[in-house]
Parts: structure tokens; C-alpha cells; sequence
DNA sequence: TAAATTTTACAGCGATCGCTACGTAATCCG
DNA sequence: CGGATTACGTAGCGATCGCTGTAAAATTTA
């Protein structure tokens, strides 16, 4: 044990220069972000870093595993807390919902974007992809919108929220794709999305 | 115009090439790629790379939009091919699932994961990820197989297909979030998923 | 066949990457 | 205080990044 700490003592807290890392690698991803971003973010230099954290691959990993004690933590805590199954699955993702977006943080989750990394002299790019996904949700909204003017969505049904869905379905599914799922558990996963089409009042 | 073409003739399949470039921007993202990576699956060097897109960008961008217009077409197919809006939705999920787990190519939608890039040397940090995200699936999925057991969920439930669902639905929530969602636009989408949960059959 | 034009491969540019050797500063033990 | 121990900042390592200068090779035009 280690209670007494000879030598000179650390100048620098590491659960702040941990948090920090974390920020940057949720925001960037892993690739994306440099030694000399996190050593700028920490207020630390290179050897302070290796010295107190091994490498930049230790790092991430503490980055990942503090990152399920806290901020992803809510989603076990749903799943375990409520008694009856659906009413965990609803609450986690309505707690979800509010986490991805949460101004205070990053947006969307760390173990799901981490892989997604962009520096500064790459930002456009990924700007680029974003900007043709959010064109097609519009499209998605659009149609759906001309639909319902046409009447073969029945009132009420919400183009917007039913754009936003199946464009999240659809990008789920690319995902669960990357992950290794086959294609007969996304045939099923394309079925089970459609119980959300809006039917009438009186059906 | 061009017709009568002068100088010495390009020595390679310029499509041929491309196809190559979209093979690798596809599996390992855009800076996941690089002009090595490019000039040895193309089989040419790197000034006859640039004299013939451009620079890395500009190949990119031409990949992204030859994608558009063949793999990623199915959509716009789907949706303007059917004259039901329902029945078009529903057979752009199912396409997905088929396209996005066709072994032709790589997993996914270009246009989602492009963004997602890891190199030979950071290959480990995304399996990492992705058997995290994997192990969250499988609690899922036993969280539901022990509901279906105790009776709280309706016999041939199939947890497996509602854990990817989920999963699916989850990621694209964190997608979307990344992609400027609102809170609100979410809170209606975790509403929607939820009406996919089983009913029992005489309810 | 000679000049003009275009593509080719080789080699290397400056910048950035993750990482570290080195000497100094700051603390604890005796 | 002196010696041991640990953290610090500077400066730079080898490798890789996207990209290009240069000159030879291959083709069309005159």
C-alpha cells in the first residue's frame, strides 16, 4: 500500500484532467483526439500524462469505463429499479432522450460516437455527412407531410417526430449491421419499427 | 470537348479505381483511409491519384456521391416507387436490411459510418467499442428472455429481435442527438419505439 | 520522325502523430 | 541539512500523414 507519497507530489488533479479527457475524446472520438489536444485541455505536459495514465490507449479505456459509471449508468439504472420490464425499456429511453441532448455535455453517447473522430483540418467532412443525413430526414418529413395532406395519413400523426423515428431506425440499424447483426434480426427489426405507423382514430 | 484525347493514355480503370476507393472509405472511414491505404488497392501512384480526382477531399466527395446514386439508391427507390406511403417506409426498412448485411460489401451506410474510422493500429479501440455495445445487446436480450419466463411478457415475444430493436433504436438516438435533434424530437421518438413492445394476443 | 502533350514512378517535402530521454524542481525520509 | 524519490517542462525522437517536384515513358499531332 501507498498511504505515505514520497517524492514530489502531483501538481495537477486527475479526476479534473480525467473529465477533461473525456470531453474531448466524447466529443472528437478517439483518433481525433491528438496527445497535444488533451496535454492543452488537462493543463498538463506529454510525460505528466504517460506518467499518470500509461498511454493514450490507458487513458481511453479510463475514459470509457468512468464514462459507464456515470453518465451511461442511467440506462442500467432504468432497467433495474423498475419492477415491470416495459416500464424500464420506456424509461431508459425517455432518460435517454434527455442525456444525448443534454447542453452540458457532449451530444449522443460515448461508447456509440467514440469511433466517430474528426480533427479540426476534418471537421468539413464530417460535416458534410451530416448535413446529407439531415436532408434526409427532411425528406422523410416532407412525404410524410405531403401524406397527410393527401389524407392517407390519418390527422394528428406528426411528419416531424415520425421522420426523426424512422430516420433513428434506420441509422440504429446500419449500426447493429457494423456490430455483426444478420440480416433476418434486422428484417425483424425493420417489422417491429412499423407497429409506429399512426392508425386512424377509429380503427 | 475532349473527344480526340492527346498524350500519353491513362494506364488504369478509372471506375474500376473508384470502386476500390469506395471499398476502403466504406469500411475504415474517410481518415481511417489513407492515400497509401488509396494508391495500393487502386494499384497506381499517388500523382496519378491526384491528377485524376484531385486531392483526398475531392476523391471522397466523388465516392460519397457515386454511393448516392447506386448502393444508397434503394431508398429514394423505395419511397417513390410505392404508391402507399406506408407500404414505401416499410420496404425501405426492409431493403436497409438487406443492403446494409449484404457480405458484397461493407456493413452499414456509407453515408453514417464514413465518419467512423479506425486504422490498422487503432483496429482495437473500435472492437473494444463495438463488444461493449455487443454485451449491451445480450443484457437486453436477457433482460427480456427472464420477462418472458416470469410472464410478464406475452409467450413468443421474441427477445432477441426486440433487444436489437432496441439496441437499433438506441444508437439511433445517439446518432440523431449528434445530428442537432432536440430533446423533444426524442422524447416522441422513444415514444414511438415503445408501441412496438408485445401485446398479449387477446388484449 | 520530331514536337507537343499527358501519365507514369521515384523520391522527398513540411507537418503532425504518439511517445520519451533528459535535466531540473519539489517533496519525504533519515 | 543530505540523499532518495517523484513530477515537472523542454526539446526532440522515428514514423506516418497528405501531397508534390522532377524527369522518364507513352501516346497524338504535324
Amino acid at each position: 500500500m501507498t498511504v505515505t507519497k514520497r517524492g514530489r507530489p502531483r501538481s495537477f488533479d486527475r479526476e479534473a484532467a480525467l473529465a477533461q479527457a473525456t470531453r474531448l475524446f466524447w466529443e472528437y472520438g478517439y483518433e481525433g483526439t491528438s496527445i497535444a489536444d488533451l496535454t492543452r485541455a488537462m493543463g498538463i505536459s506529454p510525460p505528466s500524462l504517460y506518467a499518470a495514465f500509461g498511454d493514450k490507449r490507458a487513458l481511453f479505456t479510463e475514459v470509457v469505463d468512468r464514462y459507464g459509471g456515470t453518465f451511461g449508468a442511467f440506462m442500467g439504472r432504468a432497467l433495474e429499479e423498475e419492477s415491470d420490464v416495459r416500464t424500464g425499456f420506456a424509461r431508459m429511453l425517455r432518460e435517454a432522450a434527455v442525456s444525448y441532448t443534454d447542453p452540458l455535455h457532449p451530444a449522443g453517447c460515448l461508447v456509440i460516437t467514440a469511433a466517430t473522430n474528426y480533427s479540426a483540418q476534418t471537421a468539413d467532412v464530417e460535416r458534410d455527412l451530416r448535413q446529407r443525413r439531415v436532408a434526409n430526414v427532411r425528406d422523410f418529413e416532407e412525404r410524410l407531410t405531403r401524406a397527410e395532406k393527401a389524407g392517407s395519413l390519418p390527422p394528428g400523426a406528426e411528419p416531424r417526430a415520425l421522420a426523426v423515428y424512422f430516420a433513428a431506425v434506420v441509422q440504429g440499424m446500419s449500426q447493429q449491421a457494423r456490430d455483426g447483426a444478420s440480416a433476418a434480426e434486422l428484417e425483424r427489426v425493420a417489422e417491429l419499427a412499423m407497429t409506429a405507423w399512426p392508425v386512424p382514430k377509429g380503427a
